[in-house]
DNA sequence: CCGTATCCATTCCGATACTG
DNA sequence: CAGTATCGGAATGGATACGG
């Protein structure tokens, strides 16, 4: 017997995140995504994942409101996936997945894929956890708060 | 037949970063040991996951380079699980993943918890993706790029 | 208290075949 | 091309019992 648990309803954001998205193939559809493919058959050729499944993913994510449906570009019967607002703001997490690969799962000269600024050509800024006044913060500096219709509830 | 794929060689930083804490549970044992948490049975109590898999993955994390297992600092003869270097640098992720949860999936008076600064008490600053030169970046201002032996490859 | 071992249920995934 | 339907196998998760 479980007295936690409503699982759609995880008070932590962590938690509510991961069961929206934490599923082993939807931020990999994200990261394609933020490299520009939108269509099923690109998805499908680049993550080689069985076609049922990208479906299946590809229909809840639309049903959270990460991606939209639209009518292909080039006029072609067929639909494209674009993220929304909601998605394209996975940013973030995608890029601190990235960085943190980079550093920690690499060989310095081993083959990978590179995010870089098209402007410069250089790899972006490592992202930092900051405080409202640009402090950089440690996980040391920061504690969890349960909020209550938004008043703290230690 | 499958000619993409060895596992855990992929090209990609962040498939090989979800390869290895892209399941279900060692995000949010991670989470837990960023409020402190360091015993199995806290992290037990905290998540409410079977014990058997508990150990499996930290067992893992352990072996993936994420803790560190040490006597426990109170003397009693268990261990603690206290984050290496490598896990304390997940913090963006968590943070990250947090702050879109809290952003997208809640109702503004939905009871949550949040992470606040230990100085000001107030929340952190939304992580923000940047240029080396500091300007703020968008998806589209980025474009991928496979590094071979430290050389551009298309 | 801290796990391990076992067993079972469920979920997930891949391959294939099929439809519009 | 863009999916849907079905099936079997693998991985994952939970409950419980047990041992150091």
């Amino acid at each position: 017997m479980v007295e936690d648990a409503s699982p759609q309803g995880s008070e932590c954001p962590v938690a509510r995140t991961l069961e929206s998205i934490g599923d082993r193939w939807s931020l990999m559809i994200i990261r394609d995504a933020f490299d520009g493919i939108r269509r099923f058959s690109e998805f499908q050729k680049s993550l080689g994942v069985a076609k049922n499944i990208l479906a299946s993913r590809l229909k809840t994510l639309v049903e959270v409101g990460v991606f939209d449906i639209r009518p292909a570009s080039d006029g072609s019967a067929y639909k494209e996936y674009v993220l929304t607002e909601k998605g394209r703001e996975i940013f973030p997490v995608v890029v601190s997945i990235r960085q943190w690969g980079e550093r920690f799962l690499f060989k310095p000269q081993e083959t990978r894929s590179v995010l870089l600024d098209n402007a410069s050509g250089q790899p972006l800024m490592p992202l930092e956890v900051r405080s409202s006044n640009g402090q950089k913060l440690e996980p040391s500096d920061c504690h969890r708060m349960r909020l209550v219709n938004g008043v703290k509830d230690a």
